[in-house]
DNA sequence: CGCGTTCTTGACTGCTTTCAAAGATGGTGG
DNA sequence: CCACCATCTTTGAAAGCAGTCAAGAACGCG
């Protein structure tokens, strides 16, 4: 279990994913090595940052997936974005900062404190990662919005699982078309603005279309180029 | 029209909207009025900013409104956010940053360089308001993805409508219970994740139970406590 | 092996879209 | 000052995508 969302390399998720944002020095990937031995687990289902209270500081995904969710006070949830390891949590530069949504850990979390990035060691790749990452989670926030306002589920599902497997392969977490995904059809109904009635419809036709298979905690995606076409898909470039 | 637009105080929306965010000092005062001596105009549906192009530093619109939008492309359009006199765009940190999104003038537009906050002064308010600007957008995207996946036709446009008032109060652009809003029912669709027909229904909707009145570029909100209820509206408060 | 969670499926309902066309509005030029 | 045109708003009828309700099957954990 805990292998499966391990990355497959040597490497950790967050030293594969920071450095293909930015090239990092001998004295960048010490730190994060050095930041990684103050690991910090969370329970499943447990929240890691509850909206409207303090940010403790940024923190690094070191393993296990999180969630970051908005409720409408009747009960109806919307999962904003999905964290993966190597991803980080509770970045803000102003003071005091509060957050904006809850993150909630879906599998076991690990983390560990995002280390810091000397504002003044012109050098550092680090503080240029973190940047890069804040733009991608921006870019990502943007196709989440296009994707719930005018997609529909086929599009939707397709679309979130090609964006995924971009995601994950950037922390080394995806190399040929399988990959691991442990939301259930609820949850990603809660990301998709659907029911998981329909996502399990919606999963039914993109198997019976030869496109994907979902079995437990894991999706192939059969024909990603084919997938690709279909939902006009392109990956975020808005970085390099 | 251009009256409709300027803010009714004699301050400037972005001084209003700024110092609402953070304490400005005289010095912070003087370079926005400076900046705001610089001013460059678009006209409408001209692009400020082009997804895919380098942005050319942060800007502060001075007047008239602007959307940030997502194509699909096969011609769907999704809008990503509005822009209001005295809000910010182009504002990223790390160097030679990409848009994600292309940001087109709704109505002329007038904008000005974001005057530069001094990282050295601790005394300056700019630097933090800016903070706090970014910590908000980031608000306005998660209540947009909530908006968009979990919300009906109904909720999604008072829901929009009460964010929009609170946003236009900020800059000093809405007090009593009316206030402009330059955006046709096809734009609104675009927004909102729904066709322009179904706006129109549902703003008749609106309209027969005594919430709304939209006019030609101009909303009246009867009630607002009570479409606040409706809709379970809070405030975005992740701020102060 | 048993129980709780998750996945599947069917039938029916309903919100939203689509298509089409008729008003209203505002700006422009004669 | 008014006719005219483009754009925007409004409405109706019909179709379709997604939601709701319900129940059985499969899965996974202890």
């Amino acid at each position: 279990m805990t292998m499966e969302l391990a990355p497959r390399s040597n490497r950790s998720a967050a030293l594969h994913r920071l450095s293909a944002l930015s090239p990092l020095t001998q004295e960048d990937r010490r730190r994060l090595h050095q930041a990684e031995g103050d690991l910090t687990f969370v329970q499943p289902h447990r929240d890691l940052i509850r909206e409207g209270e303090p940010i403790s500081g940024p923190r690094v995904i070191v393993d296990g997936w999180a969630y970051r969710a908005l409720l409408v006070p009747d009960g109806r949830r919307q999962i904003i974005d999905i964290v993966v390891p190597g991803e980080l949590i509770g970045m803000c530069t102003r003071r005091n900062p509060v957050a904006v949504a809850t993150t909630t850990a879906l599998t076991r979390v690990t983390t560990c404190p995002a280390p810091i990035a000397e504002s003044d060691d012109i050098s550092s790749g680090l503080k240029q990662a973190y940047a890069i990452g804040a733009a991608l989670e921006e870019a990502y926030f943007c196709r989440h919005i296009r994707r719930l306002g005018r997609m529909n589920a086929y599009e939707r599902v397709s679309d979130w699982l090609l964006e995924l497997y971009d995601r994950l392969a950037m922390s080394g977490l995806a190399h040929g078309d399988d990959f691991t995904m442990p939301l259930t059809q609820e949850l990603m109904g809660d990301l998709l603005g659907l029911t998981s009635v329909h996502v399990n419809r919606t999963i039914k036709a993109l198997r019976e279309d030869g496109l994907v298979t979902i079995g437990t905690k894991r999706v192939r995606i059969h024909n990603r180029e084919k997938m690709r076409r279909l939902v006009c898909y392109e990956p975020v470039k808005p970085v390099f």
